[in-house]
DNA sequence: TTGTACGCGTTATCAG
DNA sequence: CTGATAACGCGTACAA
């Protein structure tokens, strides 16, 4: 009982099989006597229409992909991707696109082109990967699949992408150190190949600017967005800049490791330096102490990237486009007055 | 030139369809002219096959779902889940199968049903969610979709599933806080409807008895998994019962969140208070401070789940199966030895 | 070893 | 409004 096909079910309703198909695909010109009779046998027989069939008639399998790098979620493992792929599904669901999810890993490079660019048919592709835009927009490009970027990347402006604000958002964290009186902030960002870290790198810049200082190349540190990186990169910045009273870490797990050197240090946070993170990641509320940090919509990001993939892919927007979703400042215990201002 | 189909690969090759499609899937009785006819041209036109077709022909898609909670996501989202994705991902890739990736969450039950369930056909989907099992378990057998669970349920003994040993893992973590001179050692699980924080509890009643030491359930905590439980559990428990030294927590999360509401209440970790937590996710190593737990391997299981899906779609394994991968206890500095055995 | 012909389940087109 | 009929691209008996 468990294969049933149109045609079945068209015998069944006494009908023919493109009456079947008009019903199921809500066209109009179809009576509701015929309609009710199909939807009945649909409906005794559990009939579900088979999706390869109509992949291959239809032209479109109606199937996204979102790529990931190994290392996009190694670092981002604390809980960014998942909601971000939730987000993804749930704006695909809402429109009837499945999703399939590829990474990418360099030791499988080879097998990966070979089988997800060259034997499967995507409508669409969404990019979570930014380290290997550059291999596979080319590899787009060619077979005319569209794809958005999920971030920013330098030399990729043909493709559309969605990022949340970094400028803005390291701006306005920084400019809260400033506001509790700090002078001496360093910075804690990622590779500068990464068009993202340039930009929180440039927020924090504007936002000593601003304020009338001047900034100080010395105390930018570099990492790479793992608690590894933040810890490392803060124990040796201790000792030789002991006039940094407060740190902008451009991302929470960063800002983690960062606590973690700090409290091994022996430093009191906030009370001796001040922490501000970026992301708000689950984890954030719960460090010792509370991380102030920049929240991003990061549901929301995987949701407009769902909608920017589709609509392309539909026709209904052909020029690319680059969105910039609005970062938060959140106020937790990490950050303190400046002693000096007391 | 982006489309071309078999039937012109073997024009241009100036042999039948039936050889393209025998050097393709690498069948035999193809001479070797032909077949070195036949791959050039595809190289030099780029050939790729169409997988809706492909499915169709062959009737089955090659493609598995993974299928998660939304709520197993929140509370797992510190890595865990998007590890565990890498693993039943490469599996796949090396067998080349595609996943297809589903969230099911309460808001769109309907939608999900309607759309994933029915209009979709996988080759067999992975459970990582145990509250909707009872709810799928049904569909899927009587649409005879193989499925392997990742975890363990209790009423579903009939489907195979791969799981870590969370008895011996508890139990381990627990008698390493007796080694260390503890006596009255609390526990921190999660909701006991789960067949696994039912058997990471039995674990910990066994270590006690193994050390010949009462257990007291009036210091069996019981959470969510999430830090915020963690955290709302060590504060209400702490006053109550200044008798314990030390904590098992069933998570790593629920650990942080411990170990979070300890620091604010002015307790020394592992001075005052021991702390062990359970996963060894990635941020473990730096809490404050960085923590004993035992590890669970994340990668391994997914990859696992996924060789027992295919084995199971392709017809080598038939009987369910349930494996246990063996978890290791990691030592960091959570844990001291107690005050009064100094 | 190779080629022919048909089936897979839908959708789209075009007469009625 | 309805119903043949032709794609869609590939796999595979079966025949040569």
């Amino acid at each position: 009982m468990s294969k049933i096909n149109i045609d079945q079910v068209a015998r069944y309703a006494f009908v023919s099989r493109s009456v079947v198909s008009r019903v199921l695909n809500n066209h109009p010109h179809v009576s509701d006597v015929a309609r009710e009779r199909v939807m009945n046998v649909v409906r005794k027989y559990n009939y579900q229409r088979n999706s390869a069939a109509r992949s291959l008639a239809a032209k479109n399998m109606r199937e996204i992909g979102i790529l990931s790098t190994r290392n996009a979620n190694d670092v981002m493992s604390n809980g960014f991707s998942t909601l971000l792929y939730l987000g993804v599904f749930e704006e695909c669901l809402a429109q009837r696109y499945s999703v399939r999810q590829m990474f990418i890993s360099t030791d499988m490079k080879e097998e990966f082109q070979k089988f997800i660019l060259n034997e499967h048919t995507l409508d669409g592709v969404i990019l979570f990967a930014e380290e290997v835009t550059d291999l596979l927009a080319a590899k787009l490009m060619t077979r005319e699949i569209p794809a958005v970027l999920i971030g920013h990347a330098p030399g990729l402006s043909g493709i559309s992408s969605v990022d949340v604000d970094n400028f803005s958002g390291s701006c306005s964290a920084v400019s809260h150190l400033v506001r509790l009186g700090h002078r001496n902030i360093g910075a804690m960002v990622g590779s500068q190949l990464l068009q993202e870290s340039q930009d929180r790198l440039a927020g924090y810049r504007k936002a000593l600017v601003d304020a009338g200082i001047a900034v100080n190349e010395d105390v930018i540190a570099i990492g790479d967005y793992t608690q590894r990186s933040g810890y490392d990169q803060m124990m040796s910045r201790l000792r030789r800049h002991p006039e940094v009273t407060a740190w902008f870490c451009a991302s929470d797990t960063m800002a983690m490791g960062a606590l973690a050197a700090l409290h091994k240090s022996g430093r009191r946070v906030p009370g001796d330096i001040s922490i501000v993170g970026f992301d708000d990641l689950s984890f954030a509320r719960y460090t010792i102490p509370p991380l102030t940090t920049i929240r991003q919509p990061i549901y929301q990001k995987g949701r407009c990237a769902a909608r920017m993939i589709i609509d392309r892919i539909s026709g209904k927007k052909t020029e690319v486009e680059h969105r910039n979703l609005k970062p938060d400042l959140v106020i937790r215990e990490s950050c303190g007055r400046h002693a000096g201002v007391l």
